[in-house]
DNA sequence: CATACGATTGACT
DNA sequence: GTCAATCGTATGA
């Protein structure tokens, strides 16, 4: 479904293309899914990537082949996961911000604790499941672990596109929590009009 | 060896 | 709105 050269492409654009594709997460025999509503681009020479300063133990796989997932950790707490994208050597990825969940949920609200929460409003709508890097791979089980993984294998971690396509304009905006480069617009979101999102770029 | 700093989150005023 | 938690990584002595 998706082919390595997919991937291969500078971050910003597959930061777009990931919008509104499925990330699947199969940990013994139970999947998890949600459709990627929010990412944000890094390249190499980027202030704000982890990159900047070259290759590093930690930033290695993002120096490896496109369509790896690269995960670190985030203030000591939380994992978050990228899509390595780009030429081997590149160093660029994409953060994957926050995912709509769509199967697993159960699953994914006990990870989260959050099964009072599920229990009170039902599983569809409780909006803090998946709205951030960290809330998005506590919910789908991603950790350290999972760091350089395949997302070609049928190894956990992988990607499906059920036919929905990217937003025609999808919401761009700055970076969050970063303290350089801060006025790059290299966050990108699926507008969601309902909520006043209009799908125009600042 | 020492230390400063986060691509965040959740609890609290 | 403010702020603490928490630790791997990078950097410099």
């Amino acid at each position: 479904m998706f082919e390595r050269t997919w991937f291969g492409r500078d971050a910003p654009d597959v930061a777009i293309a990931l919008l509104n594709k499925l990330l699947v997460v199969s940990v013994g025999g139970v999947a998890c899914s949600g459709r990627i509503i929010e990412t944000e681009a890094y390249l190499r020479h980027d202030p704000a990537s982890h990159t900047f300063n070259g290759e590093t133990q930690r930033n290695a796989v993002m120096f490896g082949p496109p369509g790896h997932l690269y995960v670190y950790l985030s203030y000591g707490i939380h994992q978050c996961a990228n899509v390595v994208t780009g030429a081997v050597g590149d160093g660029q990825a994409v953060l994957l911000r926050a995912i709509e969940p769509v199967a697993g949920l159960e699953t994914m609200a006990a990870r989260r604790g959050r099964i009072n929460r599920v229990r009170d409003l039902g599983p569809a709508v409780d909006p803090d499941l998946a709205n951030g890097p960290g809330k998005l791979c506590q919910a789908l089980g991603i950790t350290g672990d999972d760091n350089g993984i395949d997302l070609l294998d049928a190894s956990g971690v992988s990607l499906r596109d059920d036919g929905v396509p990217p937003p025609a304009v999808p919401l761009a905006g700055p970076r969050v929590g970063i303290t350089k480069a801060v006025e790059v617009p290299w966050r990108f979101r699926v507008p969601r009009p309902e909520r006043g999102e209009l799908p125009s770029p600042r």
